[in-house]
Formats: C-alpha cells, sequence, structure tokens
DNA sequence: AATGAATGAGCTTTCATTCAT
DNA sequence: TATGAATGAAAGCTCATTCAT
C-alpha cells in the first residue's frame, strides 16, 4: 500500500525528465519504463498510451496552474497586484519545479490543439484579468489578446532563456523586473 | 537545367509547410517525397538524411535573418531606430513568410543545441544591439541577456498567439504596439 | 457455496458468448474476466489457461453431444428412425442453444486435431449408425464416410445459413425437410 | 522485371499455405516474411496489413470462384446440367488447388461479414441458379435459401472431410455422389 | 539522376500468465 | 480464495535509409 502509488509517482517523474531532456517523439515508452523501474507493459495499467500520457500530465498540470492562478486573481484586488501575483505564480512554479515548467513550455505546441474552450487555462486567466482591468477602467483600451500576449511573452521568453543556459536557472532575481515590463507592456499610450 | 533547382525547391517548401502543418517527427520522407513528387529515393541525392534536412532548413533560414537583422542594425543610428528595424524585419518576415517563421519558431528546441557561439544567430544580433546601446549610454545599465528576453517575448508570443488563433494571421497592424512594448521593457527604472 | 458454481456458470457462459461473438482469438481473458465480474486471475483457480477453457467448453460439450446421440440411436430402432432421431437432436440443440452450436460449429477447426479416437464424438455416432444400417441391409452399399459427411452437410451448412442470416434463426420448422435431404442422400443409386 | 512479381507471389503462397496449416491467427506477419524469404517490412509494399492481406486473399479467389461459377451456369441450360457444372467446378477447384479450397472453408468465418451484397459471391451464383429452375417448373417450389443450404453443405462437409483425413484428399471419385446428393436435396416431395 | 522495392531496427501496444497481498 | 498490479514475450506496424536498376 506504500509501494503503489510509488509506482505511478515514478512514471509520472521520470516520463517528466526524460520528456524535458530528449523531447517526446524521442522519448521511447522503453526510457520510461527503464528509468521507472517496470516493464513497459505496466505504464498501459496506467495510461492508455503515449499520446494518453503526455496529455494527461499536460493537461493536469496546464488545468491546475489555470486554477491556481484563478484562484490569486479572486483574491487579489487592483490590476497591478493581480499582475504581481500572476508573475509570482509563474516565477514560483518555475524556480520551485523547472522541469514541470519546462514540459508545459516545450510540449505545449502539440498539445495546445487538443485544449477545449471549456479547460481552465492559464492564458484564460491571464486575458480575464486584463479585460477585467481594463473594464474597470485601470487600464487603457486596447486589444486584449494582443496584451495577453505581451504579458505572456515577458514570463516566457526569459524561461525559455533560462533553458538554454542564457539567463541563470532561477527566475525569482528577475521578478521586479518582469514585473515591470509586464505592466509596462499594458499602457500602450 | 532550369527544372533541377525547382526539384530543390519544391522538396524544401513541402518539407517546411508539412513540419509546420504536422511537426517533424510527424512527418516522414515518403510525406515529404509525395508531397513533393519525387521519389524517397531522390531527397537522398539532395539531403544526407531527415536529421540534415531539417537542420539545413532551420540553419540556412535562421543565419539569414540573423544577416539581415545585421546589416539592418549597421545601417541604423540610435537605439530607438535600431529596435524599430529589428521589430519591422521581424513582422515582415512573419507576415511575408508565415510558414518560414513558424517552422523557425517552433522547430527552435531541438536544433537550438546544434547552434555554435560561431554562428551568426538573431538572438545575439538582438543582445549586441542592446549591449551597444547601453555602452553607448542610451539606455540603462541593466542585464543585457534578461533584457533580450523581454524584447524577443514581447515579438515571439504575439506570432504564437497568431499560430493558435487568438490574433489575426498578420502582425504588421500590431507593429507599433509591439515596438512600444519592446522599448518600455528596455527602460528598468 | 452455492454462489460459487454461479461464478464458474457465468464465466463459461460470457466465455461462450463472446467467443461465438468476436472469434476465439479476439477475445481476451481480460474480455472474459470483465464479463464475468470476476478478475482475470481468477480464472486460472478454475482453468489452467485460456486454451484449456476453450478445449475445455468444447470438449465437454462436443462429448456431451456425441452421447445424447449415442444414448438415442441405441435407444431407436430402424435407419430412418434412428437419422430422425440425431436429425431431431441436432435441431434441438441448434435451437435451444444457439450460442453453444455455434461455437462447437465455428470452434471445431483448431480444435478437431486435440480429438483423440477415444473420445466419443457426433461425427462418430452419425458413422456409425450408418455403418450399422448397411450391415442390417437398410441401406445399400456405399463410402460410410462419404454418406456420413452427406448427412452432417445436410444439417451444419443451414445452420451455417442461419449464422449468417440467410435462414431465420430457428430450424425446427425446417425439420422434415432436412430429414429428406439426409436421408435421400443416404441412397446412392 | 522477372523477379519482382516473384515476390508477391511468393508473399501469397506462402501466406496461404500457413493460413491453412495454422490458421490465421496463429500465423505472424513474421512467419510469412520468413517463409517468403523477404523482410517483414516488405509484406506492407503490397498489403496496407495483415487484415487487408486475409482479406484480400479471401476476396480476390472467393469473387474468382464466383464469376466462374456465373459463367458456367450462364453457358449452360437447364437444372441438372447447372448443378453438374457448379459440382464439378467445386470438385476442380477442391482438387487442383487443395491450399486455396480449404483457406476459402476455413477462413469464410471472420471474412464473410465484409461481403458486400453487391459482391459477386459463390452462395449467389447457386441460390440465383436454383431460383431460375424453381421459376422455370424445372424444380418443384420451395424455400431457395434452405435448397442452397443443402445443396452447399453437399459439398462443402465432404471437402472438410478430406481436410480431416476422413476422405481421401481428391473430390472427384465422389463427383457422382455429391452431384446425386445435391440434385435429390432439391426434391422436397 | 531518379526510382521504388527492400531492409532492419525500433516503435507502441496487447495479452496470457504470475504472484504478493 | 480472490484481487489486480506487474511481467515479459511477442505482435503488427513504421520509417529512415540503402541499392540494384
Amino acid at each position: 500500500m506504500a509501494a503503489r502509488p510509488a509506482t505511478l509517482q515514478r512514471i509520472e517523474t521520470e516520463a517528466l525528465r526524460l520528456f524535458v531532456a530528449k523531447g517526446v517523439d524521442a522519448t521511447s515508452i522503453a526510457d520510461i519504463a527503464r528509468a521507472a523501474g517496470v516493464a513497459q507493459g505496466a505504464l498501459y495499467r496506467h495510461y492508455a498510451g503515449k499520446d494518453k500520457l503526455v496529455w494527461g500530465l499536460f493537461r493536469d498540470n496546464y488545468v491546475a496552474l489555470a486554477e491556481r492562478l484563478r484562484t490569486l486573481t479572486r483574491a487579489t484586488t487592483g490590476a497591478h497586484a493581480r499582475l504581481a501575483a500572476i508573475v509570482d505564480e509563474f516565477v514560483r512554479l518555475h524556480d520551485e519545479d523547472a522541469t514541470l515548467f519546462r514540459f508545459l513550455l516545450l510540449v505545449q505546441h502539440g498539445q495546445l490543439a487538443k485544449v477545449t474552450p471549456a479547460m481552465p487555462s492559464p492564458v484564460n486567466v491571464v486575458r480575464d484579468a486584463i479585460a477585467a482591468a481594463i473594464r474597470a477602467g485601470e487600464l487603457p483600451k486596447q486589444d486584449v489578446e494582443l496584451a495577453t500576449a505581451l504579458v505572456l511573452g515577458a514570463l516566457l521568453q526569459p524561461a525559455v532563456f533560462a533553458v538554454y543556459g542564457r539567463l541563470k536557472p532561477k527566475l525569482a532575481p528577475h521578478r521586479d523586473r518582469l514585473l515591470a515590463a509586464a505592466w509596462r507592456a499594458l499602457q500602450p499610450a
């Protein structure tokens, strides 16, 4: 009863690690099984197939991030404070679980097509926060989608730079700068 | 002698199109050969293998973009004008050859590891322009790599949004806004 | 102690049903266990393996049919009456338990190789009845095996037609016709 | 140009042989490739998959038999002469290519479900011949499907007996007897 | 130069069977 | 006794690459 959850846990941990290290397509089921210390067939008790494993890992964590962000924006008042909460959550996730963050970052292409409009999405949380701020007069009127892209760009591209070693592995030291860039990107004047 | 380059051209065009549409790994040599109207074996007369084909397409266009950007920044004076030239070139490439832009955007992970420091890189051109502006006192002192990431984020994330249909297919209408966001991201105050 | 036989019963019923519906090879142990409402491992307490399950089901019912036919032919006098008894038993089995009949019919190839000469076989009962009638002068001299084939053909091919919906599901209405065809097949003149 | 058809021919010949000897499910693609002396992948140049190979072999020969029978019945006049032509063709096919005949016989279950009404079918040719004879007053009125089953039973069950060694490998010596049994089965009086 | 049949390694997946609990 | 997670061998299939023509 103590070793059983461990198997699934090990599979997910190793899968994430390998997907980030080698890419999803270059990671075989055999690789994952070997790393997790189980037989290949054992994976199929937990996941219907490789696609489902990738999608499950992506969706669960993508949705969880969206829900945390939603909770944070609901608990916060004021456009700037909300943006700060969003930035902090991105930075925290990146620095606390870089593997997971990079998985979401690198694997999104190929998975985003499966995201349905009904699914909670971090992108939509950011967009909704911006839209609300505009409606409240806290931000100037502007193209909401473009504004969302600019905010996300300020958060994600530094993460990409960290992946390739152009920036140090932790984003926390850059938190204020990221927040400032994101905030100013919302002032089109 | 006039039709031969056409064959190679067709192969590259179709390969790019398929790589963007289905992803590199999901695109087989057979797919490309079929789309280009040649036999599979014929591809190997032009490329040593699939990896080389992908890498060749990436490197050639990546380097070409870098060289165009380098030429532009050399021909321009003043930090803001240079940044404008960079933004314009990104926007132009995106709007004139969306397939190529998206190929570079989506395929970079998995190819960037092969980029040597000696190779001209668009990222380095942007970084050098920023570094020069700081040295010249046109921009405040700051982390150059982080500044580069913020500028690129402002350019690339809107392109990602265009891929997923969150923004309209052309970036030109957003040119001023992108430039403003990139410029302000460089004022850390 | 009363529910246990029910488990075994359920396994056999569902196995037969699935074997007929999807074929033996296309039916997995998991399918049977699921349909019977037991765990996969539980099947192995009753059967040594899948092959043994199939063989057991075939042999038990094949032998049982042979023994019923043997009893009937022993209890009957006269060639025509015996043939009628055989036809009636085939028709009765078919109409009362179509699944079992079709299982025997469809699964025989692949199982018949395991039938030993010592095992009671419906085919041999029919053959022995014909041979006895010839010895008794009730039927003309003829190739006994060929005669057996002709009688069985008249009984089994209509059953095949019923499987594929070319005939209605019940053979009882055709009983007289089947008997006539079988009887006449035995008059080589 | 001489060796190419040989490959496909070898594949089909060996596949048929193995399917009859071991059954379709027990015959692996590896078995066929080994027997045909080609790599496994080579099979997929000619057939989309194992299912398609089996179906292709079945359908082609099933249809070809139907068309030969159709030609024969069209070229013949009189119910008895037509039936004789049908019996002769079955006997001929059986004795000249026992492997093919047994393939059609043993593999039909599992393939017949894919036969569309538009496809020429030996069963329908026999049925049509009987129906025509009834309309012409050459045979008494009767259930045409049942009559078809009885005729086919008289032809196919002896073939099954030959498979299992209960009858000698050739049916030709039994031709008159088979024809007589089939003909009498059509006289319900 | 081009063709396309063939190769062979590798992939994902299935499944009968085992065994600790 | 029953469970179901785990095993491991084998299956069907794909695909980058080679090579005789």
